[in-house]
DNA sequence: TCAAAAGTGTTATCCTTACACCCATGT
DNA sequence: ACATGGGTGTAAGGATAACACTTTTGA
């Protein structure tokens, strides 16, 4: 982070401020011209598409990585590019070698001023999530998958909560009582009690944003020119990621958590047929939380989200299972769209 | 729209590829002058920023437009600017004279190549929702405050599905009916069933989007370069907007109307102090249908969204009514956060 | 036989929905 | 008196949560 530039950094420019040595060399190839051409001509406002892509493999989420130290695929939008999707799929493929199924915005956000070369410059960013199919995953080069955990250790409550959240509780506790006013204190405590389920609260796996930001108000997070006032261990306060991109991960995670809710998104992810067990390990690993079998099954087949196969699946160490496939139909259908929670009068 | 550029438009590239008149004149002050500076130097990515802004008046739900014709305000991501969203609220202030209160982003798009001087010019839009309370809407210099159901006539269904509707009706059935293949014409078919309630199905007022797309799709949207193919009156197919700008309010609509139903963002709509018919009649304003008023009170009461302020409003037309007022408190509550809808294993 | 996973029911509870009804004020 | 809006209660139906239990395979 604070060494120079390595392979990946080239294509953007960095976002955090502490870091101003980005320097143009050795580009790959004819998607980079444009920006050296808009770089010497004065362009003074940067536009970086960059995405979280992800999957589910053996019961673990994972994110896309590219290069050696922990960042997420990324480039400027050029105007070769058809369109800003078509960009962030073009980035993707040619520094993953990935082709992107189910793509949708995330958020875009402009950084603060920086000084570069003498002149002004902004960069903004437009991120996305993907998603990419099991069968599709594959190691390729200069990329890797790493498990969503290993950034958010806190995050993954599938064997009970988890240790560092214990150890962080102390930290938040800490930091709340070091606010200068009374007023601020409660506001702290009451921030951190709501995210990270203090007093027998119940945890809401949909916070992970919220969660990511308070640690990093509490300096509690590790990324370099992040200011994090205390040093943890990578395994409590999770790995850091390059620039801001840890951020931008944990909006990908929190949206997707929330968005399995109310569309059947999950289905981009599993293979074409699945038994109901592997579906819901699914769900588990992005939710982080485990489920109800009886239930979930339940849930699953009165929203006629799958049919059978008719095949079955013998290698689940234990009974066979009824392979499923999902009903694509569902995706044009009123099933789609959830229930309206208003009171409305006389239907 | 096809005249000359207003005044507004001088601060702002269009956005549709038939009109390429746009030029540089009689800019405003300080603001502009950074836009300029790059329009010299050759930079070739216009980023835009553009707000929705609602508000409810008089029980009617209301959008801020600027100039003559109908236009969203908007303008050019500066470098001056400190954020994305404080440059948006320095350009509604400035065409408009209102502060902006609740900001949410909405969505970044990229509209498709140009030519603008023999140079290929690509225009991106930040697009944001900003909500003014009540009290505070005000018609000042340039700007008026419009319905908007001028602009979407088939929404309000707030006096049984209007007239608009049954129209449209037929003539989207017309459209399914030209389609190619027997496939397309089920596909569109299906897709006009379900966004606009064909065949007894329920209406759902968070379709905006997607039933402006959709009349845009069937020729049916009478925007200047939209390629419609039938005229309708705007009674029927409502009021056309400068460029793409319906489209963005369509988007604003459809994010307001499913936001109330999970985040209390009403009361960033409505005075300090209302009575409950007041509040209701503001969310059917917003939502374009009626609501059970029993019901609707108790959902307010028992999730605890508002408290008494001990006075009553005299002027209800009735028996007098206690005045209530948003609790603040639920903002940081867990109450703001809602459940879980995953089949959770043991709590 | 046992472990592991696939499946099926059943119940209690809560939330939503749809009504019916009474209260207080101005005209 | 009655129109208008304010305000309360209740009963039916559906969804959810919790849990108990049977079935089928491989080791």
């Amino acid at each position: 982070m604070t060494r120079g530039p390595a392979w990946y950094t080239l294509n953007r420019f960095s976002r955090v401020t502490s870091q101003s040595t980005a320097t143009f060399c050795n580009m790959q190839d004819q998607a980079t011209r444009n920006k050296n051409s808009n770089a010497r001509e004065g362009r003074d406002i940067n536009l970086d598409l960059i995405a979280v892509v992800a999957a589910v493999t053996d019961r673990e989420p994972c994110v896309l990585t590219i290069g050696e130290q922990d960042a997420l695929p990324s480039g400027p939008f050029e105007l070769s590019h058809r369109s800003l999707q078509s960009g962030l799929r073009d980035w993707v493929e040619q520094q993953t070698g990935h082709p992107l199924g189910y793509i949708e915005q995330l958020y875009t956000f402009a950084d603060r001023d920086r000084v570069e070369a003498g002149r002004k410059q902004r960069n903004i960013s437009i991120s996305y999530l993907a998603l990419i199919r099991q069968e599709a995953v594959a190691v390729s080069r200069n990329c890797d998958w790493k498990s969503w955990y290993a950034y958010f250790p806190w995050e993954d409550h599938r064997s009970g909560a988890p240790d560092a959240l214990s150890i962080l509780h102390r930290r938040l506790i800490a930091w709340a009582k070091g606010a200068s006013s009374m007023a601020a204190r409660r506001e702290r405590r009451q921030r951190a009690a709501i995210a990270f389920a203090f007093d027998d609260r119940p945890w809401n796996e949909d916070l992970t944003l919220q969660r990511y930001e308070l640690l990093f108000e509490a300096g509690l997070i590790g990324e370099a020119g992040g200011g994090a006032s205390i040093t943890l261990p990578a395994t409590v306060s999770g790995k850091p990621m390059v620039c801001d991109h840890r951020r931008i991960l944990a909006t990908g995670i929190a949206r997707l958590r929330s968005k399995i809710k109310y569309r059947p998104v999950v289905f981009e992810l599993t293979r074409p047929s699945f038994t109901l067990l592997q579906l819901q390990r699914t769900v588990e690993a992005l939710a982080g939380r485990l489920i109800n079998k009886p239930n979930f099954r339940r849930l699953v087949e009165q929203q006629e989200l799958v049919e059978e196969t008719g095949e079955t699946a013998l290698d689940t160490g234990g009974r066979p299972a009824k392979l499923f496939r999902f009903r694509r139909a569902v995706l044009d259908d009123s099933a789609a769209v959830v229930g309206t929670k208003l009171p409305l009068a006389r239907a």
